[in-house]
DNA sequence: AGACCATACCTCGATGCCGAGGTATAACAA
DNA sequence: TTGTTATACCTCGGCATCGAGGTATGGTCT
């Protein structure tokens, strides 16, 4: 996930560490922010995978800055992640709102952005609940728990949207196909 | 999040590893199916903190059985971490959604259920976005980028859901205190 | 009898992440 | 001048997790 979002940024222009870190924490930092312990290994992972190059330039404000640029294999390795994304970039919601976020990258191709959206409406089709009485799903109105109730309530409104949204996108991505 | 899980099904009453992997795949499995390699490990951890206890029964279908059990020091640990959850039990919708399904643990206590939907509150209530332009939220209507605002939509429907509900719920709460 | 599957538990190496710490520069305030 | 803050990058130990593998039992189907 941090991968295909630092990939993701760098689409759009070069970055040094910093103003990505600030990018990320934006997008991601209202679930958990991401530390830099974290976000540097990661740059350095996706530089010995020749995704990305380094630049050393003058800092502008103080110490010296790395201006990260994807190369034509970052770039690649990014539409190609878009277009083909694993099941979990799809049922994680973390996970699905990062592709999205960048899902735009593949604009010259609305069929391969319809076929992405169109797994995520398989998936939200797929009978899910919290809880099971045996294998039946258990629904909001049976729940006696207040907190539980909520939480079922919550997930139904959020479906409910992505749903609406879902069938709208897909529908003018169609006509442009 | 495993932790609070694992202590949260247990204080309903005992079960054995096999049906509390069932039980986390149903609340968490949409999210991310947690794998054998992390749950025995996580057991075996909280048995090491003497916040469980296991006892090997003869296997009813199968193999023998370690019935699990929380001590009263596991107890006392949940209910802990459900009194005074950190800050990212309560800004993490899975963090939170799991805290959410063990809540009612601590049903003698209004007033502290109470407590943490406030903080719950407090976190939605603070103004916050996936993107920014400079240090100002970008909402959804000022998107081009059809995922993106898709994004922002979606974001908008769960956080009105879910502020519906946390005032009916506190209502309910006050007046139960 | 043999094959197969669901139940039930466990280990281990690899990986990615976190948090705490460190280094350095430039601007500004006390 | 000294301290503080914001910028900017990095390392390292520790830990949770994953995935792939393994072991074993009992029931069902053929």
């Amino acid at each position: 996930m941090l991968k295909l979002a630092i990939l993701g940024f760098l689409h759009d222009r070069p970055l040094h560490g910093y103003e990505l870190r600030r990018h990320l924490a934006a997008l991601t930092g209202h679930v958990r922010p991401i530390s830099d312990g974290t976000l540097y290994p990661a740059i350095k992972r996706l530089e010995a995978e020749g995704l990305l190059v380094r630049a050393t330039e003058p800092g502008a404000a103080a110490a010296p800055r790395h201006t990260l640029r994807l190369t034509d294999a970052g770039r690649a390795a990014l539409l190609d992640r878009l277009r083909s994304p694993d099941e979990l970039d799809v049922s994680n919601e973390n996970r699905w709102f990062t592709l999205l976020a960048f899902l735009r990258h593949l604009d010259g191709e609305p069929a391969a952005q319809a076929a992405v959206l169109r797994r995520r409406l398989a998936f939200l089709n797929e009978p899910a609940s919290f809880f099971y009485d045996g294998d039946r799903p258990v629904g909001a109105e049976e729940v006696a728990d207040p907190f539980r109730r909520g939480m079922l309530l919550i997930a139904r409104a959020t479906t409910t949207a992505e749903l609406d949204w879902l069938h709208a996108t897909l529908a003018e991505l169609d006509a442009a196909a």
